[in-house]
DNA sequence: TGTAGTATGTTATAATATAACATAACAAAA
DNA sequence: TTTTGTTATGTTATATTATAACATACTACA
């Protein structure tokens, strides 16, 4: 069950939601001045909400961000994303088993698994 | 077989092998100004270099570097890690059968896989 | 001994992200 | 219905992370 978003929130994602592939912040707010969004801050903070809530997915090694497509998406913590090394986009994947195979890892270094961020590059079934 | 590293891409390597923890440029540049090293560009530049050679892995989501331990690192491109949440420390994992589910995983998607980013967050064993 | 490649030093600037503070909106409790 | 706590906003400034650009120097080796 989603919250309510706020104006600034709902801009934000639907810039997200329109793009093929991630966007930096800063790209975000040069395509919402029009909307009033004028600030960093002001997209920073949408982007904060919007992760937390899970709406939203942070790609670590490109410093960006993109909407999830899965409603009521459990990976407020845990990602798993392809990134094509052609045309940019970030394909996001929900395999339980990944988890699974974390924890198992984990494990064997006596490390208790919480969360992770796995990003693998490679190129898409459009690109090839 | 390492090739000859010069004086700057020594100290900084050295400076990250002292460390427990990831360090940041700044945090290196702090480090190694009383050894003549003034700029960031001058870290950045060793930072580039070692991680090509297999020397040393950024952890994205920590914007951070760590000496690899292991001789002759195959992870040039491809690296796992295990990162406490508790004392901030980095374990490298070296798991062969890691990349062999990430291909399967990939394939599923029509996706070749070709490199990966894994970094699994949760408590190491001294801290629990 | 020239010449190609790589490293250095240095200044400046770009790109990403947060701090800090004043104000407003809003829901829920007294 | 006022008060109170929480969350959002707007805004200015600043911190943090990373590159650009350019002049010079070192090194290998044909």
């Amino acid at each position: 069950m989603e919250p309510d978003l706020t104006n600034n929130q709902k801009i934000v994602l639907q810039t997200l939601e329109k793009s093929e592939q991630p966007l930096g912040a800063y790209s975000i707010l040069f395509n919402v001045e029009k909307k009033g969004i004028k600030s960093p801050q002001q997209v920073y903070r949408a982007l904060d909400k919007l992760i937390t809530i899970g709406a939203v997915h942070k790609i670590e090694s490109l410093n960006s961000y993109i909407a999830c497509k899965y409603k009521d998406c459990k990976a407020r913590e845990s990602t798993s994303f392809l990134i094509c090394q052609d045309c940019q986009r970030v394909f996001e994947i929900l395999e339980a088993d990944l988890s699974d195979k974390f924890l198992k890892v984990s494990k064997k270094s006596n490390f208790k698994y919480s969360t992770h961020n796995l990003e693998i590059f490679g190129v898409c079934k459009t690109c090839s």
